[in-house]
DNA sequence: CAGTGGTCTAGACCACTGG
DNA sequence: CAGTGGTCTAGACCACTGG
Protein backbone atom coordinates (compact mmCIF):
# COMPACT_ATOMS: atom_id res chain seq x y z
CA UNK A 1 0.00 0.00 0.00
CA UNK A 2 1.42 3.61 -0.63
CA UNK A 3 1.62 5.06 2.78
CA UNK A 4 -1.79 6.36 4.00
CA UNK A 5 -1.00 8.84 5.60
CA UNK A 6 1.75 10.88 4.16
CA UNK A 7 1.08 13.83 2.23
CA UNK A 8 0.62 13.57 -1.50
CA UNK A 9 3.95 12.84 -3.20
CA UNK A 10 5.68 15.99 -5.28
CA UNK A 11 5.36 14.23 -8.45
CA UNK A 12 1.61 14.04 -8.17
CA UNK A 13 1.12 17.60 -7.12
CA UNK A 14 3.39 18.35 -9.91
CA UNK A 15 1.58 16.44 -12.33
CA UNK A 16 -1.90 17.60 -11.16
CA UNK A 17 -1.17 21.79 -11.34
CA UNK A 18 0.92 20.60 -15.26
CA UNK A 19 -2.47 18.78 -16.45
CA UNK A 20 -4.47 21.75 -15.40
CA UNK A 21 -2.11 24.13 -17.04
CA UNK A 22 -2.44 22.14 -20.28
CA UNK A 23 -6.02 21.42 -20.36
CA UNK A 24 -6.85 23.89 -22.68
CA UNK A 25 -4.13 24.13 -25.03
CA UNK A 26 -4.13 23.49 -28.51
CA UNK A 27 -3.05 19.92 -29.17
CA UNK A 28 0.74 19.68 -30.70
CA UNK A 29 1.55 22.68 -28.62
CA UNK A 30 5.31 22.25 -26.44
CA UNK A 31 4.65 21.77 -22.41
CA UNK A 32 7.18 23.42 -20.37
CA UNK A 33 10.64 20.65 -20.56
CA UNK A 34 11.87 18.69 -17.73
CA UNK A 35 14.18 21.16 -16.49
CA UNK A 36 12.26 23.75 -16.83
CA UNK A 37 9.64 22.03 -14.14
CA UNK A 38 12.18 20.64 -11.55
CA UNK A 39 13.54 24.63 -11.66
CA UNK A 40 9.65 26.04 -11.54
CA UNK A 41 8.71 23.46 -8.70
CA UNK A 42 12.14 23.24 -7.00
CA UNK A 43 12.93 19.59 -7.20
CA UNK A 44 14.88 17.26 -9.42
CA UNK A 45 14.75 16.28 -12.45
CA UNK A 46 14.29 12.67 -11.93
CA UNK A 47 11.06 13.75 -9.85
CA UNK A 48 9.83 16.04 -13.02
CA UNK A 49 9.97 13.44 -14.81
CA UNK A 50 8.00 11.31 -13.15
CA UNK A 51 5.12 14.03 -13.15
CA UNK A 52 5.52 13.79 -16.83
CA UNK A 53 5.57 10.13 -17.14
CA UNK A 54 2.12 10.05 -14.79
CA UNK A 55 0.90 12.47 -17.84
CA UNK A 56 1.76 10.61 -20.67
CA UNK A 57 0.82 7.56 -19.19
CA UNK A 58 -2.81 9.23 -18.85
CA UNK A 59 -2.71 10.27 -22.40
CA UNK A 60 -2.10 14.24 -21.99
CA UNK A 61 0.76 14.43 -23.36
CA UNK A 62 3.45 12.83 -25.17
CA UNK A 63 7.67 12.96 -26.49
CA UNK A 64 8.93 13.52 -28.64
CA UNK A 65 12.60 13.73 -28.41
CA UNK A 66 15.18 15.44 -28.49
CA UNK A 67 12.43 18.06 -29.65
CA UNK A 68 10.16 18.41 -26.21
CA UNK A 69 6.87 17.28 -24.98
CA UNK A 70 3.72 18.05 -26.79
CA UNK A 71 -0.24 18.28 -25.53
CA UNK A 72 -1.78 15.33 -27.33
CA UNK A 73 -4.74 14.85 -29.11
CA UNK A 74 -8.10 13.60 -27.27
CA UNK A 75 -8.88 9.85 -27.52
CA UNK A 76 -10.82 7.79 -30.45
CA UNK A 77 -13.78 5.89 -29.24
CA UNK A 78 -13.88 3.41 -31.91
CA UNK A 79 -16.21 0.28 -31.93
CA UNK A 80 -15.05 -3.12 -32.84
CA UNK A 81 -14.98 -3.89 -36.74
CA UNK A 82 -13.61 -1.88 -39.44
CA UNK A 83 -10.94 0.83 -38.41
CA UNK A 84 -11.25 2.78 -41.59
CA UNK A 85 -14.96 3.17 -41.19
CA UNK A 86 -14.83 3.69 -37.43
CA UNK A 87 -12.31 6.97 -38.65
CA UNK A 88 -14.08 8.31 -40.81
CA UNK A 89 -17.50 8.13 -38.52
CA UNK A 90 -15.44 10.49 -36.45
CA UNK A 91 -14.46 12.39 -38.85
CA UNK A 92 -11.04 11.73 -39.37
CA UNK A 93 -8.70 10.35 -42.64
CA UNK A 94 -7.66 6.89 -41.89
CA UNK A 95 -4.76 5.44 -43.74
CA UNK A 96 -2.96 2.06 -43.82
CA UNK A 97 0.51 1.13 -44.60
CA UNK A 98 1.21 -2.40 -45.17
CA UNK A 99 4.33 -3.67 -42.84
CA UNK A 100 4.03 -7.56 -44.16
CA UNK A 101 1.66 -9.23 -46.86
CA UNK A 102 2.90 -13.05 -46.97
CA UNK A 103 1.45 -16.34 -47.69
CA UNK A 104 3.04 -19.16 -45.64
CA UNK A 105 1.29 -21.88 -43.55
CA UNK A 106 -0.43 -21.76 -40.15
CA UNK A 107 0.78 -22.28 -37.15
CA UNK A 108 -0.92 -24.48 -34.36
CA UNK A 109 -3.08 -21.50 -33.03
CA UNK A 110 -3.53 -20.05 -35.90
CA UNK A 111 -4.91 -23.07 -37.67
CA UNK A 112 -7.13 -24.21 -34.51
CA UNK A 113 -8.81 -21.04 -34.84
CA UNK A 114 -9.28 -21.14 -38.34
CA UNK A 115 -10.40 -24.90 -38.33
CA UNK A 116 -7.48 -25.52 -40.60
CA UNK A 117 -5.44 -28.28 -40.82
CA UNK A 118 -2.18 -28.12 -39.86
CA UNK A 119 0.00 -26.02 -41.63
CA UNK A 120 -3.12 -24.67 -43.85
CA UNK A 121 -2.04 -22.08 -46.12
CA UNK A 122 -2.88 -18.78 -45.05
CA UNK A 123 -2.65 -15.31 -45.77
CA UNK A 124 -0.42 -13.06 -43.02
CA UNK A 125 -1.27 -9.24 -43.43
CA UNK A 126 0.46 -6.93 -41.32
CA UNK A 127 -0.56 -3.20 -41.42
CA UNK A 128 0.17 -0.05 -39.44
CA UNK A 129 -3.00 1.82 -39.27
CA UNK A 130 -3.39 5.97 -38.70
CA UNK A 131 -5.77 8.65 -38.58
CA UNK A 132 -5.28 11.81 -39.50
CA UNK A 133 -1.64 10.92 -39.92
CA UNK A 134 -1.07 9.74 -36.69
CA UNK A 135 -0.18 5.68 -36.14
CA UNK A 136 -2.77 4.47 -33.72
CA UNK A 137 -2.43 0.57 -34.21
CA UNK A 138 -1.00 -2.39 -35.95
CA UNK A 139 -3.30 -4.59 -37.50
CA UNK A 140 -2.23 -8.31 -38.12
CA UNK A 141 -4.61 -10.24 -39.19
CA UNK A 142 -4.24 -14.15 -40.58
CA UNK A 143 -6.79 -15.55 -43.03
CA UNK A 144 -7.70 -19.08 -44.81
CA UNK A 145 -5.72 -18.26 -48.42
CA UNK A 146 -8.04 -20.74 -49.91
CA UNK A 147 -11.08 -17.54 -49.08
CA UNK A 148 -9.72 -14.80 -50.96
CA UNK A 149 -7.11 -15.83 -53.59
CA UNK A 150 -5.18 -13.43 -55.10
CA UNK A 151 -5.69 -11.19 -51.96
CA UNK A 152 -1.74 -10.46 -51.64
CA UNK A 153 -1.84 -8.51 -54.89
CA UNK A 154 -4.72 -6.42 -54.20
CA UNK A 155 -4.43 -2.74 -52.71
CA UNK A 156 -4.44 -3.42 -49.30
CA UNK A 157 -3.88 0.32 -47.89
CA UNK A 158 -8.24 0.94 -47.66
CA UNK A 159 -10.60 -1.07 -45.75
CA UNK A 160 -10.00 -4.86 -45.94
CA UNK A 161 -13.33 -6.08 -44.75
CA UNK A 162 -14.66 -3.57 -47.62
CA UNK A 163 -12.52 -5.62 -50.29
CA UNK A 164 -12.88 -8.89 -49.00
CA UNK A 165 -17.26 -8.04 -49.65
CA UNK A 166 -16.74 -6.59 -52.61
CA UNK A 167 -14.26 -8.31 -54.28
CA UNK A 168 -14.74 -12.30 -52.80
CA UNK A 169 -18.56 -12.00 -51.21
CA UNK A 170 -16.99 -12.84 -47.67
CA UNK A 171 -19.34 -12.04 -44.94
CA UNK A 172 -18.16 -10.76 -41.47
CA UNK A 173 -21.11 -11.48 -39.35
CA UNK A 174 -19.73 -11.68 -35.76
CA UNK A 175 -16.26 -11.30 -34.06
CA UNK A 176 -15.28 -12.00 -30.95
CA UNK A 177 -12.06 -10.16 -28.92
CA UNK A 178 -10.47 -10.29 -25.97
CA UNK A 179 -9.19 -7.28 -24.86
CA UNK A 180 -6.56 -6.50 -22.41
CA UNK A 181 -3.97 -3.82 -21.35
CA UNK A 182 -0.48 -4.21 -21.49
CA UNK A 183 2.62 -2.42 -22.34
CA UNK A 184 3.84 -1.90 -25.28
CA UNK A 185 7.15 -3.91 -26.25
CA UNK A 186 10.05 -2.73 -28.31
CA UNK A 187 8.94 -3.35 -32.00
CA UNK A 188 5.08 -2.18 -31.33
CA UNK A 189 6.11 0.96 -29.28
CA UNK A 190 9.25 2.33 -32.30
CA UNK A 191 6.02 1.13 -34.80
CA UNK A 192 3.39 3.43 -32.88
CA UNK A 193 6.05 5.95 -32.52
CA UNK A 194 5.36 6.15 -28.18
CA UNK A 195 7.84 4.90 -25.43
CA UNK A 196 9.06 1.58 -24.80
CA UNK A 197 6.71 -0.02 -22.23
CA UNK A 198 4.03 2.86 -23.14
CA UNK A 199 0.33 1.38 -22.32
CA UNK A 200 -1.28 -0.29 -24.92
CA UNK A 201 -4.44 -2.18 -25.55
CA UNK A 202 -3.98 -5.58 -27.22
CA UNK A 203 -7.56 -6.77 -28.92
CA UNK A 204 -6.97 -10.45 -30.12
CA UNK A 205 -10.10 -11.24 -32.75
CA UNK A 206 -12.04 -14.36 -34.28
CA UNK A 207 -14.17 -13.09 -36.64
CA UNK A 208 -16.76 -15.21 -38.21
CA UNK A 209 -18.93 -15.41 -41.22
CA UNK A 210 -22.85 -16.18 -41.26
CA UNK A 211 -21.87 -19.98 -41.48
CA UNK A 212 -20.01 -19.49 -37.86
CA UNK A 213 -16.85 -20.54 -40.00
CA UNK A 214 -13.80 -18.25 -38.55
CA UNK A 215 -13.08 -16.33 -41.37
CA UNK A 216 -9.82 -14.30 -39.48
CA UNK A 217 -7.95 -14.47 -37.00
CA UNK A 218 -6.08 -11.31 -36.00
CA UNK A 219 -3.96 -9.14 -33.66
CA UNK A 220 -4.60 -5.57 -32.86
CA UNK A 221 -2.03 -3.51 -30.79
CA UNK A 222 -3.44 0.56 -29.97
CA UNK A 223 -2.02 3.03 -28.28
CA UNK A 224 -3.75 2.90 -24.96
CA UNK A 225 -3.46 6.58 -24.77
CA UNK A 226 -5.21 7.69 -28.18
CA UNK A 227 -8.06 5.06 -28.28
CA UNK A 228 -10.68 3.69 -25.86
CA UNK A 229 -13.61 0.92 -27.59
CA UNK A 230 -16.94 1.04 -27.78
CA UNK A 231 -18.81 -2.78 -27.12
CA UNK A 232 -22.56 -3.34 -27.21
CA UNK A 233 -23.38 -6.56 -25.72
CA UNK A 234 -26.63 -9.30 -25.15
CA UNK A 235 -26.90 -10.33 -21.71
CA UNK A 236 -27.75 -13.60 -21.45
CA UNK A 237 -30.25 -14.99 -18.76
CA UNK A 238 -28.18 -15.04 -15.71
CA UNK A 239 -29.02 -17.19 -12.51
CA UNK B 1 30.32 3.95 -14.91
CA UNK B 2 27.20 5.72 -16.86
CA UNK B 3 26.05 4.62 -19.93
CA UNK B 4 24.49 1.84 -21.40
CA UNK B 5 26.07 2.73 -25.31
CA UNK B 6 24.32 -0.48 -25.45
CA UNK B 7 20.89 -0.43 -27.22
CA UNK B 8 18.65 -1.56 -24.80
CA UNK B 9 18.74 0.09 -21.41
CA UNK B 10 20.09 -1.76 -18.49
CA UNK B 11 16.46 -1.94 -16.94
CA UNK B 12 15.13 -3.76 -19.67
CA UNK B 13 17.26 -6.36 -19.84
CA UNK B 14 17.10 -7.10 -16.11
CA UNK B 15 13.41 -7.53 -16.29
CA UNK B 16 13.62 -9.67 -19.17
CA UNK B 17 15.90 -11.67 -17.39
CA UNK B 18 13.76 -11.07 -13.86
CA UNK B 19 10.67 -12.22 -15.94
CA UNK B 20 12.41 -15.21 -17.14
CA UNK B 21 13.35 -16.19 -13.49
CA UNK B 22 9.81 -16.30 -12.47
CA UNK B 23 7.79 -17.41 -15.06
CA UNK B 24 7.44 -21.05 -13.44
CA UNK B 25 7.42 -19.77 -9.55
CA UNK B 26 4.19 -20.13 -7.67
CA UNK B 27 2.00 -16.96 -7.26
CA UNK B 28 2.60 -14.98 -4.41
CA UNK B 29 6.24 -16.02 -3.61
CA UNK B 30 8.79 -13.45 -2.97
CA UNK B 31 10.37 -11.90 -6.18
CA UNK B 32 14.13 -10.20 -4.98
CA UNK B 33 14.22 -7.02 -3.34
CA UNK B 34 15.04 -4.13 -5.74
CA UNK B 35 18.34 -4.03 -3.60
CA UNK B 36 19.35 -7.74 -4.42
CA UNK B 37 18.80 -6.84 -7.60
CA UNK B 38 21.02 -3.70 -7.70
CA UNK B 39 23.81 -5.63 -6.04
CA UNK B 40 23.09 -8.81 -8.53
CA UNK B 41 23.19 -6.86 -11.99
CA UNK B 42 25.67 -4.18 -10.68
CA UNK B 43 23.61 -1.35 -10.95
CA UNK B 44 21.71 1.44 -8.60
CA UNK B 45 18.64 0.44 -7.14
CA UNK B 46 16.94 3.28 -8.85
CA UNK B 47 17.70 1.27 -12.04
CA UNK B 48 16.45 -2.25 -10.56
CA UNK B 49 13.55 -0.24 -9.39
CA UNK B 50 12.59 0.71 -13.12
CA UNK B 51 12.75 -2.73 -14.31
CA UNK B 52 10.40 -4.43 -11.46
CA UNK B 53 8.33 -1.51 -12.43
CA UNK B 54 7.74 -2.64 -15.74
CA UNK B 55 6.87 -6.11 -14.50
CA UNK B 56 4.62 -5.02 -12.52
CA UNK B 57 2.74 -3.03 -15.00
CA UNK B 58 2.91 -6.23 -17.25
CA UNK B 59 1.13 -7.96 -14.33
CA UNK B 60 3.78 -10.14 -13.28
CA UNK B 61 4.54 -9.12 -10.13
CA UNK B 62 2.62 -6.96 -7.26
CA UNK B 63 4.71 -4.69 -4.61
CA UNK B 64 3.11 -5.06 -0.89
CA UNK B 65 5.25 -2.87 0.94
CA UNK B 66 6.89 -3.24 3.49
CA UNK B 67 7.09 -6.90 2.71
CA UNK B 68 8.66 -7.21 -0.65
CA UNK B 69 7.95 -8.09 -4.48
CA UNK B 70 5.53 -11.01 -5.22
CA UNK B 71 4.48 -13.09 -7.89
CA UNK B 72 1.20 -12.18 -9.41
CA UNK B 73 -1.60 -14.72 -9.97
CA UNK B 74 -2.50 -14.61 -13.50
CA UNK B 75 -5.61 -12.64 -15.12
CA UNK B 76 -9.32 -13.22 -15.15
CA UNK B 77 -10.77 -12.71 -17.90
CA UNK B 78 -14.39 -11.64 -18.00
CA UNK B 79 -17.19 -11.25 -20.26
CA UNK B 80 -19.37 -7.99 -19.55
CA UNK B 81 -22.01 -8.55 -17.41
CA UNK B 82 -22.40 -10.20 -13.92
CA UNK B 83 -18.89 -10.01 -11.86
CA UNK B 84 -20.41 -12.69 -9.96
CA UNK B 85 -21.41 -15.30 -12.67
CA UNK B 86 -18.13 -14.50 -14.95
CA UNK B 87 -15.87 -15.38 -11.71
CA UNK B 88 -17.99 -18.48 -10.75
CA UNK B 89 -17.48 -19.43 -14.63
CA UNK B 90 -13.94 -19.28 -14.53
CA UNK B 91 -13.83 -21.52 -11.19
CA UNK B 92 -12.86 -18.76 -8.41
CA UNK B 93 -14.89 -17.58 -5.41
CA UNK B 94 -16.30 -14.09 -6.03
CA UNK B 95 -17.13 -11.36 -2.63
CA UNK B 96 -19.13 -8.23 -2.86
CA UNK B 97 -18.14 -5.57 -0.15
CA UNK B 98 -20.81 -2.58 -0.17
CA UNK B 99 -18.88 1.09 -0.29
CA UNK B 100 -21.61 3.19 -0.56
CA UNK B 101 -25.62 2.41 -1.01
CA UNK B 102 -27.17 5.83 -1.00
CA UNK B 103 -30.67 7.15 -2.21
CA UNK B 104 -30.04 10.49 -4.48
CA UNK B 105 -30.91 12.81 -6.71
CA UNK B 106 -29.36 12.24 -10.10
CA UNK B 107 -26.52 14.46 -11.92
CA UNK B 108 -27.47 15.42 -14.69
CA UNK B 109 -25.32 13.12 -16.51
CA UNK B 110 -26.87 10.01 -14.61
CA UNK B 111 -30.03 12.05 -15.21
CA UNK B 112 -29.67 11.99 -19.46
CA UNK B 113 -28.23 8.05 -19.44
CA UNK B 114 -31.48 6.73 -17.50
CA UNK B 115 -33.61 9.13 -19.34
CA UNK B 116 -35.12 10.36 -16.25
CA UNK B 117 -35.85 14.34 -15.32
CA UNK B 118 -33.38 16.22 -13.91
CA UNK B 119 -33.13 15.49 -10.11
CA UNK B 120 -34.90 12.35 -10.36
CA UNK B 121 -34.30 10.04 -7.86
CA UNK B 122 -31.35 7.50 -8.11
CA UNK B 123 -30.16 4.75 -6.46
CA UNK B 124 -25.95 4.97 -6.44
CA UNK B 125 -24.68 1.51 -5.14
CA UNK B 126 -20.53 1.34 -4.78
CA UNK B 127 -19.16 -1.55 -4.57
CA UNK B 128 -15.44 -3.57 -3.92
CA UNK B 129 -15.66 -6.92 -5.49
CA UNK B 130 -12.76 -9.67 -5.41
CA UNK B 131 -11.95 -12.94 -6.29
CA UNK B 132 -10.65 -15.25 -4.14
CA UNK B 133 -10.26 -12.59 -1.77
CA UNK B 134 -8.69 -10.52 -4.26
CA UNK B 135 -9.81 -6.91 -4.57
CA UNK B 136 -10.47 -7.04 -8.66
CA UNK B 137 -12.91 -3.98 -9.45
CA UNK B 138 -14.92 -1.46 -7.97
CA UNK B 139 -17.86 -1.40 -9.53
CA UNK B 140 -20.28 1.85 -9.17
CA UNK B 141 -24.20 1.60 -10.32
CA UNK B 142 -26.99 4.28 -10.62
CA UNK B 143 -30.14 3.25 -11.49
CA UNK B 144 -33.76 4.61 -11.30
CA UNK B 145 -34.86 3.88 -7.82
CA UNK B 146 -38.48 3.96 -8.85
CA UNK B 147 -36.98 0.58 -10.71
CA UNK B 148 -36.25 -1.10 -7.80
CA UNK B 149 -37.86 0.18 -4.48
CA UNK B 150 -36.66 -0.67 -1.23
CA UNK B 151 -33.70 -2.00 -3.28
CA UNK B 152 -30.87 -0.56 -0.85
CA UNK B 153 -32.67 -2.69 2.12
CA UNK B 154 -31.84 -5.73 0.03
CA UNK B 155 -28.47 -8.18 0.72
CA UNK B 156 -26.11 -6.52 -1.66
CA UNK B 157 -23.06 -8.66 -1.19
CA UNK B 158 -23.89 -11.13 -4.14
CA UNK B 159 -25.12 -10.58 -7.83
CA UNK B 160 -27.13 -7.39 -7.47
CA UNK B 161 -28.37 -8.51 -11.46
CA UNK B 162 -29.50 -11.83 -10.16
CA UNK B 163 -31.58 -9.87 -7.13
CA UNK B 164 -32.74 -7.37 -9.97
CA UNK B 165 -34.29 -10.22 -11.94
CA UNK B 166 -35.40 -12.55 -9.04
CA UNK B 167 -37.33 -9.69 -6.71
CA UNK B 168 -37.44 -6.92 -8.87
CA UNK B 169 -38.37 -8.40 -12.49
CA UNK B 170 -36.12 -6.20 -13.90
CA UNK B 171 -34.93 -7.96 -16.98
CA UNK B 172 -31.67 -6.11 -18.67
CA UNK B 173 -30.93 -6.98 -21.99
CA UNK B 174 -28.45 -5.07 -23.55
CA UNK B 175 -25.39 -3.31 -22.89
CA UNK B 176 -23.31 -0.50 -24.41
CA UNK B 177 -19.52 -0.22 -22.58
CA UNK B 178 -16.77 2.23 -23.48
CA UNK B 179 -13.58 0.64 -22.80
CA UNK B 180 -10.32 2.39 -22.04
CA UNK B 181 -7.25 2.13 -19.74
CA UNK B 182 -6.25 4.69 -17.67
CA UNK B 183 -3.65 5.10 -15.06
CA UNK B 184 -5.51 4.83 -11.56
CA UNK B 185 -5.98 7.63 -9.05
CA UNK B 186 -5.79 7.78 -5.51
CA UNK B 187 -8.94 6.06 -3.79
CA UNK B 188 -9.29 3.56 -6.67
CA UNK B 189 -5.75 2.31 -5.99
CA UNK B 190 -5.93 2.16 -2.79
CA UNK B 191 -9.14 0.17 -2.41
CA UNK B 192 -7.90 -1.94 -5.40
CA UNK B 193 -4.77 -2.55 -3.05
CA UNK B 194 -2.24 -1.18 -6.13
CA UNK B 195 0.11 1.50 -6.41
CA UNK B 196 -1.04 4.98 -7.57
CA UNK B 197 -1.18 5.55 -10.97
CA UNK B 198 -0.83 1.63 -11.94
CA UNK B 199 -2.89 1.16 -15.06
CA UNK B 200 -6.75 0.11 -14.87
CA UNK B 201 -9.17 -0.69 -17.13
CA UNK B 202 -12.60 1.69 -17.34
CA UNK B 203 -15.46 0.35 -18.49
CA UNK B 204 -18.66 2.27 -18.42
CA UNK B 205 -21.19 0.72 -19.13
CA UNK B 206 -25.49 1.58 -20.17
CA UNK B 207 -27.37 -1.58 -19.72
CA UNK B 208 -31.12 -1.63 -21.37
CA UNK B 209 -34.38 -3.84 -20.66
CA UNK B 210 -35.87 -5.35 -23.31
CA UNK B 211 -37.99 -2.08 -24.03
CA UNK B 212 -34.75 -0.49 -24.45
CA UNK B 213 -35.22 1.62 -21.98
CA UNK B 214 -31.61 2.15 -19.90
CA UNK B 215 -32.39 0.58 -16.31
CA UNK B 216 -28.54 1.15 -15.16
CA UNK B 217 -25.46 3.90 -16.01
CA UNK B 218 -22.51 2.15 -14.32
CA UNK B 219 -18.72 3.19 -14.20
CA UNK B 220 -16.61 -0.15 -12.95
CA UNK B 221 -12.61 0.54 -12.53
CA UNK B 222 -11.01 -2.86 -12.63
CA UNK B 223 -7.15 -3.81 -11.95
CA UNK B 224 -5.73 -4.08 -15.69
CA UNK B 225 -3.13 -6.72 -14.42
CA UNK B 226 -5.60 -9.21 -13.16
CA UNK B 227 -8.04 -8.76 -16.05
CA UNK B 228 -9.31 -8.90 -19.60
CA UNK B 229 -12.00 -8.66 -21.15
CA UNK B 230 -13.90 -11.00 -23.78
CA UNK B 231 -16.72 -9.06 -26.06
CA UNK B 232 -18.61 -10.17 -28.55
CA UNK B 233 -19.93 -8.20 -31.95
CA UNK B 234 -22.17 -8.59 -34.13
CA UNK B 235 -20.77 -6.51 -37.73
CA UNK B 236 -22.39 -4.39 -39.48
CA UNK B 237 -22.60 -3.97 -43.30
CA UNK B 238 -19.76 -1.83 -43.50
CA UNK B 239 -19.62 0.16 -46.70
C1' DC C 1 15.33 -4.90 15.21
C1' DA C 2 16.66 -5.36 10.05
C1' DG C 3 14.64 -5.05 5.73
C1' DT C 4 11.18 -3.37 2.40
C1' DG C 5 9.36 -0.37 -1.12
C1' DG C 6 8.25 4.98 -1.89
C1' DT C 7 10.25 9.03 -2.71
C1' DC C 8 13.84 12.26 -3.69
C1' DT C 9 18.46 14.65 -4.62
C1' DA C 10 22.09 16.68 -7.51
C1' DG C 11 24.52 15.62 -10.35
C1' DA C 12 26.19 12.95 -15.13
C1' DC C 13 26.73 11.41 -20.25
C1' DC C 14 24.29 10.04 -24.36
C1' DA C 15 22.09 10.61 -29.19
C1' DC C 16 19.63 13.41 -31.41
C1' DT C 17 17.27 17.67 -33.49
C1' DG C 18 16.42 22.23 -35.04
C1' DG C 19 17.92 26.74 -36.11
C1' DC D 1 25.22 25.21 -31.59
C1' DA D 2 22.00 24.89 -27.34
C1' DG D 3 18.37 22.21 -25.75
C1' DT D 4 15.68 17.92 -25.39
C1' DG D 5 14.31 13.57 -23.40
C1' DG D 6 16.50 8.71 -22.05
C1' DT D 7 19.20 6.68 -18.95
C1' DC D 8 21.93 6.17 -14.88
C1' DT D 9 24.61 6.90 -10.35
C1' DA D 10 25.30 6.69 -5.34
C1' DG D 11 23.72 8.15 -2.12
C1' DA D 12 19.49 9.71 1.38
C1' DC D 13 15.28 9.66 4.69
C1' DC D 14 10.67 7.91 5.42
C1' DA D 15 6.77 4.75 7.22
C1' DC D 16 5.99 0.56 7.84
C1' DT D 17 6.21 -4.68 8.78
C1' DG D 18 7.58 -9.00 10.57
C1' DG D 19 10.16 -11.77 13.60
Amino acid sequence: MPQSSSPTPAYVRIAAALREEIRLRPANTLVPSERELSDQHGVSRMTARKAVDLLESEGFVYRRPPRGTFVAEPRLTLRIGSFTEEVVRLGHSPQATVLRAVQEQADPTAAEALGLPDGGEVYVIERLRSADGDAMAIESTIMPAGLAPGLLTRDLTSSLWSLLRREFGVRPERAVARIECLPLEETASTRLGVRQASPGIVLTRHTYDGDGRCIEFATDIYRADRTAFLVSEQIGTID
